[in-house]
DNA sequence: AGCACGATGCTCT
DNA sequence: GAGCATCGTGCTT
């Protein structure tokens, strides 16, 4: 099916949070496809979002997600763990949508053998970086070009799946009422894997 | 099933 | 120097 393109980015950051549900992340790694069905998405939304790390404004971390949107904004945290975001809406307008889970489809033997443990794959943002081979090298990277090894296949043509909006997860000690956005979404029962 | 904690290093004050 | 969009382990209900 077809890639996502520009324009499926280009949107308010809710919407794209949403509507990425049921489409396909895909990573080509050596020349194999690696892939999983988006499960969990969340928003973060410009410099008044106390919980986006474009809270204190551009900085050389989040310039990307200053820029145009379908681009990959990967940054790297607690010492070890590298997250995906898809940067959203119009350029200059700092916004992102990170990708916190997935239900893998595809390559799930290559994945399995990049794990120490034989168990749950991609049920979180960091797991699933690791699991795909996403780091550093990415950020910034073109989520819409031809011939690029990390994009988002639509999946889900229709927008009925059922979504549950729920507060962001991890946000630590941000005010409110940012502290308290349903701007979290997910595919109900997809949780387990 | 749920909580506490340590790992580990980058970013910004 | 503090805080962090997390994860896995180990211990308690």
């Amino acid at each position: 099916m077809a890639r996502l393109t520009r324009s499926f980015f280009a949107r308010p950051t809710l919407a794209v949070a949403q509507a990425l549900l049921g489409q396909r992340l895909v990573r080509i790694l050596n020349g194999q496809r690696l892939a999983g069905v988006i499960t969990e998405t969340e928003a973060y939304i410009g410099e008044e979002d106390l919980a986006c790390h474009a809270r204190a404004g551009r900085t050389a971390r989040n310039a990307v997600m200053y820029g145009p949107p379908g681009h990959a904004y990967v940054y790297f945290t607690y010492g070890m763990h590298w997250m995906l975001n898809a940067v959203t809406e119009r350029e200059g307008f700092p916004a992102a949508v990170l990708i916190r889970a997935l239900v893998p489809t595809e390559g799930l033997d290559v994945m399995r053998r990049r794990r120490h443990l034989d168990r749950i794959l991609t049920d979180g943002p960091a797991k699933l970086t690791r699991v795909l081979g996403i780091e550093g090298t990415f950020n910034g990277g073109d989520l819409c070009a031809r011939g690029v090894d990390l994009f988002i296949e639509s999946a889900q043509a229709d927008s009925r799946l059922p979504i549950v909006a729920a507060p962001r997860v991890g946000l630590g000690s941000t005010p409110e009422p940012w502290l308290s956005k349903a701007w979290n979404f997910k595919l109900p029962d997809s949780g387990k894997q």
